[in-house]
DNA sequence: TGTACATCAGTGAACGCGCGTTCACTGATGTAC
DNA sequence: TGTACATCAGTGAACGCGCGTTCACTGATGTAC
């Protein structure tokens, strides 16, 4: 079952990872074929080959990049939880960091794409509301033992809007203090440890 | 100064307004000068008469947008606060409402845009984050008096994630649910009245 | 009040460009014996 | 181990289309006398 990749499994794996980028980077109307290919090593012409069509890449895009949010969050919460961290505050101080601010290209493809979703063909906004449930589903899982489950709602929304609302604002500084505030009042009131 | 409207002025107005509209339902991106020509009962020959280029129509767009949507939550807020409800409370309760996720076209304009704001052109960008400092502003405004200010980034951010999220679901029974949640959330947090 | 003319607002054809998509072809990879 | 051939992955030119923008023109509006 683990055999080596076929050279067009590889060059398949490239084109979505350049894609799951550019897609946080440009949205998802600026994110060209021909882009794409550049950015994995090709030529625009073999795209059909991999794909039926610039959505089904898009679908393919928006679920990596979701699993790399995810899988990159379970690895800090490992590394801090081991420091006693709780796994909400974990969570929260992951997200709200300025370096996510700037780092939109790999950040949360959710806080990235939301407001374009629900402007997408049906195959890319269910694929995409995945993402949202993926998301709040962490939160959600990072609540302490015994906590009201609608909370995460909160807490989601929260951490998805301060993000977006800092990155609007065009102005780094606002844009952290903004984090900073949404941070500390998410934390006081959720993460009394 | 309170002289007619000239035919031109009037002209003006109709484009902006269908941008406004066409901007919130389509996104920055899917904004067509033809488009919205059109729907302002015209030919897109003459756009360039009203405005230096697409650009300078959407700083347009978006600050109407932005304009409507503040006159609008003035109005709510003066009948609604003679029957007793807190400023907050109209803010919180007027924006996560079922009719403002499904109404988009006509709804807050941060909340359509945000996510695609970081990605415009300078101006396009400067008019957008004065439409996130006038959300988050509104806001401020609604605390009751003595209230730490910080709270309204939180509000702001809550109201504007979870209106995104609940329409990012692409599922509209649970698009209402985590709507009525978070609103629940919070009123029972900061309107204990 | 009516006529002549200048200005104005809007029309519609045309432009260059980049997009998603198609396709005939090529050179590399892998298989059969 | 080497040769012959089939398959595969990627190339690059071409397509139709819609976009933002330009411009010569037209018909309506307003002004001067």
């Amino acid at each position: 079952m683990d055999r080596p990749l076929t050279r067009k499994e590889l060059s398949h794996q490239r084109i979505v990872d350049a894609a799951a980028r550019a897609l946080r980077r440009s949205g998802y109307a600026g994110t060209g074929v021909a882009d794409i290919m550049k950015e994995a090593g090709l030529t625009h012409g073999g795209f059909y080959a991999h794909f039926e069509s610039r959505d089904a890449l898009l679908v393919e895009a928006v679920t990596k990049a979701g699993q790399d949010n995810a899988a990159w969050l379970a690895q800090r919460a490992a590394a801090r939880g081991d420091g006693g961290a709780s796994a909400l505050r974990v969570v929260i101080e992951s997200y709200l960091r300025p370096e996510h601010m700037a780092g939109i290209e790999t950040g949360c493809v959710v806080s990235a794409l939301v407001s374009e979703m629900p402007r997408q063909a049906p195959e890319v906004r269910a694929a995409s509301a995945e993402r949202v449930r993926g998301l709040v589903e962490r939160v959600r899982k990072a609540l302490p033992a015994g906590a009201d489950t609608a909370q995460a709602a909160l807490i989601a929304s929260a951490m998805v809007g301060a993000l977006q609302l800092a990155r609007g604002l065009d102005d780094e500084r606002k844009g952290k203090a903004m984090l900073k505030s949404v941070r500390d009042s998410l934390l006081e009131q959720y993460d009394r440890s």
